[in-house]
DNA sequence: ACCCTGTTGTGAACCGGTTCAATTAGTTAC
DNA sequence: GTAACTAATTGAACCGGTTCACAACAGGGT
């Protein structure tokens, strides 16, 4: 039944008795006077035409895809790269998912493949932001990356964290609490040096008063569990954990279930990046959530802004809202001094 | 730095001294000695040449991305799709990821549009694989549906599941536990005539002796446990769940904790879906599990595959994997004769 | 009338590949 | 030595749009 020949622009040229060049025009509202315009445009309704995006791709120098490359190990990058992609197709545009899985080499690789499809946009939730590969993506392919700037090319626009912010939130919340000591997980991410949110937990905690104890971990609820354990059977046994990810926080829940600890009696868990499942689990997490569909609005607006429009730093912040449910409490003995 | 304009074929042919045909033949292999292939080969990639993939889907009338359609709520699917679009990365294929939010007015409208957009293949995980839309896309256009077949599109491929071995060895596990009266939670998938899942169940049900009470929920934990709380305030008491995705069976387990029932001892909870939070929460759940990988594979060789190729009726089928947890247990007053 | 400017419309070139039909070179056969 | 056939190579057309440079024509001002 769908037999009918795709429509060409030459067909709507010739129903419109006019040059395809003017129908160019026309459709796009370019030229020609307003009759005309308008004459041409019910013609191509008429006859369900719709012009080629190859064609037109192939014209104008530009794929119209764009590529969303990074670690999609967690839940949450997971679901941001879903909606991303949402984001980019109410756009017209495609989008390639390329899952990195946490490691730079891998990232690396998938931004040279990437030069050869010919992508007009990337939007980077950058395994190590700090890398030089990132300048190996020709200048002319915009950048949009989430969470870290691209020190390597300044010039490309971010959508940035407030961790300042949360971190700060975060640790003040443990304090007023009256916790004293308390263990900070943050997800591994390989050779990326200075990861400002441990450096920040330390000096924010300085000045309240806490001892923080930083650990890495895997994003996985089993390597989370395995690292939480350790970090809990140290001889200075945390009060409360800070996670840097729903993930490990999970994980964390494991490693309490494990060694007999009752949460939030004996262990408080903080979480970060609110999913789905946060509100589920038993106590329910306390933990901090993004209005993700403004970041996905945010990086995909930035991805197709034209040049140098938008905020003059090329880079939005966005805060961490702190949604306080059941994990956290007072620590049942008071923070022994040392022992 | 990356100032070097773009090669394209006419420089290899000229840097070969070929013609532009020659070379084009020459390097897929397609004509010309073997010597000369391979010395254009060798020039090919000492430029660091690479053909465009516009003109080339241009010319040869294949635009090289397809779409990921369907319902992409839960996080199962939502894995799985970011699982395809990598697959498909891998055959040098973008895709094009369309959430249509469990509407099939949304689902047809996406179909729509995705005609525009000349994708030249489909990977669906249909919201409503019985709709009259799906031949309204062009018949050139390959779909592979994964879960149900397209009952309007027979010679579309189709990756399924077998339910019948999934009930079955579900109700199987609950009888033999000593289980009479099963609850069924199935996600609320609207128009959907003859959901196979739960007539499934009814029948093999009263071939076991039990009496399933099927009840539908949406895929999320809020509307799930709402879902349950209901089926759990009926008069006969249920005295285990079976929930047709893991996200139903997280919001039965919040359902028996506010209504005060101990998992497993007075509620038996089975999922499906196996998800990397199943074994977290506790008790951790049973469930049924999947080969993603495998159906992923599936799929994408299904749609590249080379016309009728494969299995001969176009479908391949998976079975689910039992994961016996802690979730499930005999129950505690053995089932009263209805009060 | 005449020059100037501004708008509408046009043919042709172009984007970067693929493919057809025709030409040229290279073998083998008699 | 030449007919006969196969393999290598090529120029030109094509895919379906966009864009450039220029022609045709309108109205305004003096």
């Amino acid at each position: 039944m769908t037999g009918a020949q795709r429509k060409t622009l030459q067909d709507i040229a010739d129903a419109a008795g006019l040059s395809k060049a003017a129908t160019s025009y026309a459709l796009r509202g370019l030229r020609g006077s307003e009759a005309t315009q308008a004459r041409v445009r019910a013609i191509a309704d008429e006859l369900g035409y719709s012009a080629d995006p190859i064609a037109r791709a192939l014209a104008n120098g530009r794929s119209g895809n764009v590529a969303i490359v990074g670690s999609l190990r967690d839940l949450w990058r997971q679901g941001l790269a879903v909606m991303l992609s949402e984001g980019l197709r109410a756009q017209e545009l495609s989008s390639i998912i390329a899952d990195v899985d946490g490691s730079p080499q891998r990232e690396a690789a998938v931004l040279r493949s990437l030069a050869a499809q010919r992508v007009d946009g990337i939007i980077a939730l950058p395994v190590d932001p700090s890398a030089e590969y990132w300048t190996q993506v020709p200048e002319q392919t915009r950048i949009v990356s989430i969470g870290d700037a691209l020190t390597a090319r300044p010039e490309s626009e971010s959508v940035l964290f407030d961790n300042e912010y949360g971190v700060g939130t975060a640790l003040q919340h443990l304090a007023d609490l009256g916790h004293r000591t308390v263990g900070l997980l943050a997800p591994t991410l390989p050779t990326t040096p200075g990861r400002p949110a441990e450096l920040l937990a330390q000096s924010l905690g300085d000045s309240m008063g806490l001892s923080v104890t930083v650990s890495s971990s895997p994003s996985s609820v089993h390597g989370a569990a395995h690292a939480a354990s350790q970090l809990l059977a140290g001889r200075e046994r945390p009060t409360a954990l800070f996670c840097l990810g729903d993930s490990i926080a999970f994980g964390a829940y494991r490693a309490a279930r494990d060694l007999g600890l009752q949460v939030p009696a004996d262990l408080s868990i903080l979480g970060f990046d609110d999913s789905e499942l946060a509100s589920l689990v038993s106590p329910e997490l306390t933990t901090f959530g993004w209005d993700e569909q403004a970041i996905v609005d945010a990086a995909v607006s930035a991805l197709t802004m034209p040049e140098g429009t938008g905020t003059a730093s090329g880079r939005v912040m966005f805060r961490p809202i702190f949604i306080d449910r059941e994990s956290t409490a007072p620590p049942s003995t008071p923070s022994a001094p040392s022992h």
